[in-house]
DNA sequence: CCGCCAATGTAGGCGGCGCCAACAATGCTG
DNA sequence: CAGCATTGTTGGCGCCGCCTACATTGGCGG
């Protein structure tokens, strides 16, 4: 067999597999996203890829650090959508605000179980410094917004935590609202206007 | 209400417990709180209440049925301190708007473990009718206290998802941020002053 | 070029888990 | 006070995560 290319994805029962650690994180977010994060498990990951039991242990240490890995990247991805969010909005802190609202939304309705074993994570003390500068850089994309819209007159004054801070709540709040299903559908669509409209005059200039 | 109360909690080793559901879900909450969720098992529920590993099988049919009876106790409990914030705070919506925010955020700080599993349980498309009217009786506190408020002219007119759901997405971001820990103490105290703040003007007459 | 070694995967076992079935003690009720 | 539903016990099944010992592989320095 012509094992010079894309051995990595041959079924052919190598002993290697060949991208293991990766291959384990992507079928896990599969997992996670369709059966809930109680189903996963190492064994029924490695056992789908075709690996024995104890295989996924030469990767992640235990089956948090399996968890940690997924919720990195999803930091990754979340802050690369927001960043995209703001590029050709024009300048205007309304429309911003828009866009970064919606990206965040939208994040979130599209990686429901992932958002939640991100936030999770987070909470334990004993969070990886990868997670927390991770989360660190997308709740940054939020300040500058705020910042930036202080500096143009279109935000009220005042210290970061006190401004930015309603904001990012009903932000989170309404995201979480929205993943875990408690609007039903046909409010979820306006509800987010409402939403951003709330943001606005709550953080418009005094 | 009569006589057996002496027995029920002599730890004689008697072939019945007593009151074996009841101790379960205390037992359950206070595990929840000190060790998480991840490290509730029913069996170590059972022998720390000095029971055999089956026991609790008789009263939930399974550890699912535990958590959600466990959820259920949160939401009353939470009806009931929201329910009482309001009591002798007069009839201005802000005074009654900040009382009750109050109430839920310290709630949410009591019971961080157990406001957690409410809401991911509520998530479960086949959770008890009992647990959908236990959180129906709760968010109906918010909505009166918002149509009052309309009522008195202190809350800009508008159908009740329109209004009021800005300001809920607000208040359950705010509560979990601060119960995740994701707040340095000094930005909670203030904080929460910021988010009634910033709820008022968003919510106020147009 | 090759032998050695670190990296990666395998095999098996340990204790704990949730759940189930069969059996035992209890106490309510006719 | 006898019978029976309720409540608790014992044991077992198949999972799980994690550990240790062993097997295979590929890359690197002599």
């Amino acid at each position: 067999m012509t094992d010079t290319l894309t051995l990595m994805h041959t079924r052919n029962r190598r002993y290697h597999h060949g991208d293991l650690r990766a291959a384990l994180l992507t079928r896990a977010e599969d997992t996670l996203r369709e059966k809930g994060p109680t189903a996963l498990s190492l064994r029924e990951l490695a056992r789908d890829l075709g690996v024995s039991h104890a295989a996924p242990s030469r990767h992640f240490k235990d089956k948090q650090a399996l968890l940690d890995a997924l919720a990195l990247t999803g930091f990754e991805r979340l802050t690369a959508v927001l960043g995209a969010s703001q590029e050709g909005v024009g300048e205007a802190f309304a429309k911003r605000l828009d866009a970064m609202v919606r990206a965040y939304v939208g994040f979130a309705r599209d990686n429901a179980e992932l958002l939640d074993l991100m936030y999770s994570i987070k909470h334990d003390p004993g969070a990886s410094d990868a997670l927390r500068e991770a989360e660190q850089r997308w709740s940054d994309l939020v300040v500058r917004l705020i910042g930036e819209g202080q500096a143009q007159g279109e935000v009220r004054q005042g210290p970061m935590e006190r401004v930015g801070l309603p904001v990012f709540a009903a932000l989170h709040g309404y995201a979480d609202l929205a993943v875990t299903g408690m609007l039903p559908p046909e409010v979820d669509e306006h509800g987010l206007d409402d939403v951003i409209a709330f943001m606005l005059r709550g953080s418009a200039p005094a």
